[in-house]
DNA sequence: CATACGTGGTT
DNA sequence: TAACCAAGTAT
């Protein structure tokens, strides 16, 4: 199953930047960033003048932390580019300007956790670790265990598993893991799997099961309409597009609901996504 | 461990 | 159209 996939993936993998020889491990952890619940295509722009603007961990950590804000763009989940902005200054003034190799270095910095870190030890730097996103975590589940998908979130069992399946080589580690990723990605999708151009179709315990229907625990939907998050996101937006300090009468016109905006406005302040200045006006943090 | 956290394309 | 989905993290 490992060389077929692996076979595959030298056949059909995307030519992405992150991916090329002479990416840089900065490019590399930034791509992981912007991809975490971030389709490719809307992530793929955006590190482009991500990489030009700040090549290296210092050149965003000597940026003020609402260019970072502002230069996220739409991507959303726009405290990632806080985080970044803050891990970029902790690799600066804490690994001298080297982004970590080790998985647990990794993992303390912020914005990164268990996947992030090992994605990057083993994408940037070919560190022998499994590597377990919402794609490896689907094609295990339908290949190996016979499921439909995965949990709602990793299990105990799920982390053995990507273990075990691991090639000893880390070399061979590091392709099977983007591999098995990408098939997650093109192939083994979540709605409408392509099994015709599945390399292990035959080897899939899902399909010889006869695609039985998923039958554990579902992740509760997400609401969008009214939430929080919404509001949010619309006070987030008229700051970024602003170019200086914004009145607090302006920033009273993206909701009606005064009690909710002013929530909004303080989680926002809390999170250190937005700087209140004297005379009631709002910006990006400097 | 469940929930909050953006955004926009696809079905 | 509402729901689902996309390389998760922090609390």
């Amino acid at each position: 199953m490992i060389s077929r996939v692996i076979d595959w993936y030298g056949d059909h993998q995307r030519d992405l930047p992150w991916r090329r020889p002479e990416a840089s491990p900065w490019g590399i952890l930034v791509s992981e960033i912007m991809l975490q619940q971030t389709p490719v295509a809307r992530a793929l722009p955006v590190w482009q003048e991500w990489l030009e603007r700040w090549p290296t961990p210092q050149a965003l950590a000597q940026a003020a932390p609402g260019d970072a804000v502002r230069a996220w763009g739409r991507l959303g989940y726009p405290r990632r580019a806080l985080r970044l902005h803050a891990a970029a200054t902790a690799i600066a003034t804490e690994h001298g300007g080297r982004v970590p190799s080790d998985p647990d270095t990794l993992r303390a910095l912020p914005g990164i956790g268990a996947y992030t870190a090992a994605a990057v030890a083993s994408f940037a730097y070919g560190v022998r670790i499994p590597v377990v996103d919402t794609n490896v975590r689907r094609v295990h589940a339908r290949a190996v265990t016979g499921a439909a998908q995965a949990a709602p979130s990793l299990t105990a069992a799920e982390s053995r598993l990507a273990a075990e399946l691991l090639p000893a080589n880390p070399a061979e580690a590091k392709v099977w893991n983007v591999a098995v990723m990408e098939l997650g990605a093109l192939v083994c999708t979540a709605a409408r799997p392509d099994c015709d151009h599945c390399p292990i179709a035959r080897q899939c315990a899902w399909r010889s099961a006869g695609y039985p229907a998923y039958d554990g625990p579902t992740k509760a939907a997400q609401r969008w309409h009214g939430t929080d998050r919404q509001v949010r996101g619309l006070v987030l937006q008229l700051l970024r597009e602003s170019h200086g300090p914004v009145p607090a009468a302006r920033v009273d016109l993206v909701w009606p609901d005064d009690a909710q905006r002013q929530r909004c406005v303080a989680s926002l302040i809390e999170d250190g996504l937005v700087d209140p200045l004297p005379g009631g006006r709002y910006a990006l943090p400097a």
